[in-house]
DNA sequence: AAAAATTGTATAAATGTCTGTACAACAATA
DNA sequence: TATTGTTGTACAGACATTTATACAATTTTT
């Protein structure tokens, strides 16, 4: 095993080590035989104490990802070699493509001030009022991702809960209030899970969150609508298809 | 201030401490007086002791992000307020743009064999070789992506350093290979840095990183190549438009 | 049967994390 | 001036993290 510079400061060194372990099935980077090395060249490879890395098997031992046998050695369960060679890394991630229809949580439709950021990019003074829905998507137990569209007042009002319980966003832009839709643009990046974030997410605060900024426009180039929408990490992939 | 939740176990309170007053000031989430909340407060919201508290202000002092005076009380400093007030979140982000052009650094050319999903997707056999390029973007001082394409040993052996140099990958296939192409597929997600990538982009490893796997076909659909794009966290943004 | 490899157990010590408590020093306010 | 609010300093104790060392128990190899 290559030697394997763990730098981060923060985080206990067994946790980091049990979760670079769990990435490498992630990644589909298991050796043919499954076998785990042995605590020594761990050790060695890591940079740690056997006994730190001792520590970090067993976290993983207690998720039953390994099964360590004295004298023999430690291997990957029968699970988690199914589950690599099978299916790599998508396994459990479903895929989110931007039209995507699933269940949709109601969370809230209110009326708020915009930050410096949604005024400016909806083209409105600082103390105009937003109608400002928020929507948790759920696959199955689980939440995929929380949304929060920022609409102005005077196309905010005539969208009811209904409406989109039956549409998308944009479906309804486009029946319910004639918008013929233009330019949409996404940004992606990684931002850290907010208190209201991880609430509605199940994650924990501060937990890296894929954050999407759309900002819908119509035909004549006016802005309609700014979201963000969020993705726990691990759980979804965002699909984009340009042709 | 309100009540805030910090439950991840595996990071000592006063880094998530610090780093989510840090986050607070990304956000654009300043009060109007850009005071910080008496250490009493603070320790109450976050349901610790001031002890910790207190280690928490000292990291953000260290990085010159607050004043502390005694007696008065603890303050944003005037650069963090001036960043927040005229340009949000997004100052020191670079937004990169599928068809940009940074400066290129190449890191190397070779032949080697894919994994599965690399194989099932450019759909030859797992013994096939492919040619690898790994290249790293630039933005001035500071690594911005770290890019590695698959492709075909038919495709990538007639495609050189230098043709890199002056072209996109997607130029390249177009007018040296004469491909005209289809469809171009992204899927986002967050992954963690492994050794090699952490070290391109100069961050810690198992850092979250911004990960998008791009899928080439041409006009008739044949898979052209699969390209893994890594972004470092807070640096960049990625964009996409859509019409 | 003996040796080597590997996991299991035990313990001591240094350092890091966090709480709780107490009081000192400085600044604003009544 | 006295009170209140706030940051600064100090310390003791409970755990968590990590290293280092030694040896036991089990399996594989020689």
């Amino acid at each position: 095993m290559e030697k394997i510079r763990l730098d981060n400061t923060r985080v206990p060194l067994h946790y980091q080590i049990a979760e670079y372990l769990e990435d490498m099935v992630r990644r589909g980077e298991l050796r043919i035989d499954d076998r785990i090395p042995p605590e020594e060249n761990l050790a060695k490879a890591f940079g740690v104490s056997r006994t730190t890395v001792r520590r970090a098997l067993e976290h993983l031992d207690a998720k039953s990802l390994i099964t360590r046998k004295q004298g023999k050695g430690t291997y990957w369960t029968d699970d988690v070699r199914a589950l690599t060679r099978e299916k790599l890394a998508g396994l459990n991630k479903q895929i989110f493509s931007v039209s995507e229809k699933t269940a949709v949580k109601f969370i809230s439709k209110g009326v708020e001030y915009g930050s410096r950021e949604v005024c400016r990019y909806l083209d409105v003074d600082e103390s105009a009022e937003f109608i400002v829905f928020r929507r948790v998507r759920w696959a199955g137990e689980e939440p995929m991702s929380y949304t929060i569209n920022y609409l102005p007042a005077h196309f905010g009002r005539a969208i009811t809960k209904d409406h989109l319980r039956r549409m998308t966003m944009l479906e309804t832009l486009e029946s319910v209030l004639g918008i013929r839709l233009g330019t949409i643009e996404h940004e992606v990046e990684i931002t850290r899970a907010t208190d209201d974030i991880a609430e509605k997410l199940a994650i924990n605060v501060r937990d890296p969150v894929l954050t999407i900024k759309t900002s819908v426009s119509d035909k004549s180039g006016r802005p309609v609508e700014i979201v963000w929408t969020y993705f726990a990490e691990n759980k979804y992939k965002f699909r984009v298809v340009l042709d």
